[in-house]
DNA sequence: TTGAAAGCGCTAACAT
DNA sequence: ATGTTAGCGCTTTCAA
């Protein structure tokens, strides 16, 4: 037949509406009309139509219709760092859940920490004229996004709030997080407490250890920065961390894990080098190991945070002007063990 | 201003190209040029169309653009079962990797396992034209999909492969997998093999029961029936079956788990009740925390699923009369102590 | 119940 | 370098 470049389908040469009208015998509107499941059509001609659409492999041409009702996509867009994160996929059924009351599809993309990467493909799902957008954001201000906005689509932050922009958000307390697991670990008697955190421009990574340095310097500790280690973004990181500062003289004698990569690779070097006595350990995040490992987690519900950004976006989606909301999600402290272990006795 | 319809976008009235070009009092070609960046518009009036555009907060109207240009949407759908299963992110992550290459986006949807959503969503997906399929299907028979396939869809199958259908699909060795697993087991000295599997008609399940089954059978082991389990789809249910195994009379030795759920209620129901000497487990699915827990695993590597999948589907756009390819993954054990544990001498 | 005609907003082809 | 014209395939008037 024609000669196709490579790569691009057979788009041109596809059934139309009209063929399928021709092939049935009737006009082109009561083609669409029988297709589009309209009423006043008579069962023969909508079934004569059936018949000529099935037999011509005939499918509708989307962007067509799109065009014609002067409508949007269907869909939203979400921008992760990284869907591996099991913290991700968690936040994207919630979401997905939520849009599915909306017959929207749900559009994935991940932005590997990259800022660069992340506004490309914001703008790349903002041309495709998605109806929404929902990020997790690796940028550190986020002024840019106010051009989506402007041209009117809502855009929701999740787990990281927007800097120098008013926008809709849904967050942890992370402040709130970071105390519980402080006090938890100062109330089975540590002082020496490491706080293994995530990259430091991070909000969250921020937070955590905010809540965390007020929890301690209330209760009167005051030397904490020196078991503060950043960074810690993948498992073999954090393993690092905890590997330095457990060499150290005064080792800590309780580890404060600040995400759940950190928080894996804090078990594995403690599991690696077993010390005696075993350190304490908190985590941030709900990972599905925690029980079976007995591990203590500052226990989040990401599934919940997708849900409320879904209705968010859904909520602006109606109502434009609304005033932006920030919604803060509680975190709580699940004992499973490791967060328990007393500090060993002072010399 | 206008009274829209709640819920509906304020589509008709956004600015066009027409208004940009009437604002930058240019025609609307030249504007047209401008924004989609080809040559031959003079600097003075690129400039004058950016402008204007900006102004007006003007949004391409991507359907209208796909139309004019006979092209489809740039974008490929998976559907899972459960996108909160850790395996279908590392899926997804791959997929979107390899797409990334040809310039498309990912859409996800969860079919929850049931035959109607999947189905449902997958007409929904072709309806707006989506480039190609990807899916993890939960049908047992698949001949509606010839239906996509004869309007130009490519759809490959992913783990399961398809049945009654000829259809691209990427899918494990999952024979070669459990072969491996009661190989391993059988060397440590158990008889007594417990395999805690997913639902009965699931062709991984069968495959993976059917090459241990094989290697029990070769190894003079042929009542291993008696300690086979089914429909552990999620960790509650494999963890009923363990408690049930154990507290038989003839309690199995060691446990071969067919899934990363059943993995996790097998283990973790073993941790609960501590029996001594303690089951030796292996499971299914490379599982994140497997190293931590000491956890033997069949490991499968389901982002190279993904970008494979997508090789295909990216192949067939390409060549729609390509042959089909089914590629078969290899799985590897890997020891981490809990397959290894010997299996107590006989009494 | 059916159909003809007019456009949705954009881009391609062809001028100029 | 710029503009004019004619559609892309569908849905929406409106008339029959």
């Amino acid at each position: 037949m024609t000669n196709q470049p490579a790569g691009q389908a057979d788009v041109t040469r596809r059934p139309t509406l009209t063929h399928v009208a021709e092939l049935a015998g009737v006009s082109l509107k009561t083609a669409s009309r029988a297709l589009g499941g309209e009423p006043y059509v008579s069962a023969a001609k909508r079934e004569r139509v059936f018949a000529a659409a099935q037999q011509l492999g005939y499918q509708r041409n989307a962007a067509a219709s799109l065009l014609a009702r002067g409508q949007l996509f269907d869909s939203v867009g979400l921008i992760t760092s990284d869907l591996a994160n099991p913290f991700y996929p968690a936040l994207a059924k919630g979401l997905e859940d939520e849009l599915r009351t909306g017959d929207l599809l749900l559009t994935v993309a991940n932005s590997g920490e990259s800022p660069e990467i992340e506004w490309s493909l914001a703008r790349n799902l903002a041309d495709r004229q998605t109806k929404a957008l929902i990020v997790a954001s690796a940028m550190a201000d986020h002024t840019v996004y106010r051009e989506l906005q402007d041209r009117g689509m809502p855009v929701v932050f999740v787990d990281r709030p927007a800097q120098q922009l008013d926008a809709d958000a849904v967050v942890f307390d992370n402040i709130g997080g970071g105390r519980a697991a402080a006090l938890h670990l100062l109330s089975a008697g540590h002082r020496r407490i490491s706080f293994i955190g995530d990259y430091d421009w991070l909000p969250t990574h921020r937070d955590r250890l905010a809540g965390m340095a007020d929890a301690l310097e209330s209760a009167g500790v005051t030397d904490w920065r020196r078991w503060v280690r950043t960074g810690a973004h993948d498992v073999a990181a954090a393993r690092a961390r905890v590997a330095e500062l457990l060499d150290a003289q005064d080792a800590p004698t309780a580890f404060f894990a600040g995400n759940n990569r950190a928080l894996l690779g804090v078990v594995e070097e403690l599991i690696y080098r077993a010390p005696d006595p075993l350190p304490a350990v908190v985590g941030f995040d709900n990972v599905e190991w925690a029980r079976v490992l007995g591990v203590t987690v500052v226990a989040d519900d990401p599934e919940e945070m997708g849900r409320q950004a879904g209705r968010l976006a859904l909520a602006r989606l109606t109502d434009r002007d609304r005033p932006t909301e920030t919604i803060v999600l509680p975190t709580t402290l699940v004992s499973h063990g490791s967060g328990e272990r007393r500090a060993p006795a002072p010399a």
